[in-house]
DNA sequence: AGCACA
């Protein structure tokens, strides 16, 4: 119901994209926001006056795209909520890997029909493969913790504290998570404390606005992020 | 609202 009728695919489909972002930065800044879901295969994003505002992201894996539907469903990015379907059709780089491409002149009739009895095989074995991810994100403004140890909260700021973060993490990967919030202005990693970093709003207002719509997210599965406001 | 593969 939420993804109208369309059988489970291991592309997704998104629309209600801001417009005004760039097509490259709109598809590097899909790929880092779903990567977290499983291994990306490509991120199609066209600006042709039928195709803009929308996007189709590649999983290798259509437990990734089940899980990237439900969790991402509404997310604000570049201030407008993402609606995400399942694509209605095989993405081009999963019938390559399958070896099933056929370039787009010929297939017509003849694809269509095997197409559908794939699709219905596909549900099944994305039916049978659930239970393998772990998880579930509680859906990104939907969690609302404060710091798990009995720590005073610090009261509402414009710095926010950012904790549980993958080693990994470079400051690109959360600007591009916090940037979408208005009154952004940069993010700090402490290298001589992996996992943590600040944030710096305009104010309290806007650091918690990003704070209640992030607080949660999980930049991989086992990293929810827990944001407060920083102790001054 | 809009389902492609530049």
């Amino acid at each position: 119901m939420l993804s109208g009728d369309i059988p489970p695919n291991q592309t997704i489909y998104i629309k209600n994209l801001n417009e005004k972002v760039k097509k490259d930065e709109l598809k590097r800044s899909l790929y880092c926001l779903f990567s977290q879901y499983g291994r990306i295969l490509d991120v199609v994003a066209l600006k042709t006056p039928r195709l803009r505002g929308q996007a189709w992201v590649c999983f290798s894996e259509v437990t990734a795209a089940s899980n990237a539907v439900r969790q991402m469903q509404n997310f604000p990015f570049y201030e407008k909520p993402m609606r995400i379907q399942y694509a209605k059709t095989k993405s081009d780089c999963i019938a390559k890997e399958e070896g099933s491409y056929v370039p787009r002149e010929k297939k017509k009739k003849q694809e269509e029909k095997a197409e559908r009895k794939r699709r219905a095989e596909e549900a099944q074995q994305s039916a049978a493969a659930n239970g393998i991810h772990g998880a579930s994100n509680g859906g990104p403004t939907a969690s609302f913790r404060q710091g798990s140890s009995a720590q005073e909260a610090a009261a509402p700021n414009n710095i926010l504290f950012i904790e549980n973060l993958p080693h990994e993490t470079t400051g690109r990967m959360l600007e591009m998570l916090f940037e979408q919030y208005p009154g952004f202005k940069e993010v700090r990693l402490i290298e001589a404390k992996p996992g943590i970093a600040f944030v710096d709003f305009e104010d309290e207002v806007q650091s918690s606005m990003a704070m209640q719509a992030l607080n949660g997210f999980k930049i991989t599965p086992m990293n929810p992020m827990n944001i407060t406001f920083a102790k001054k």
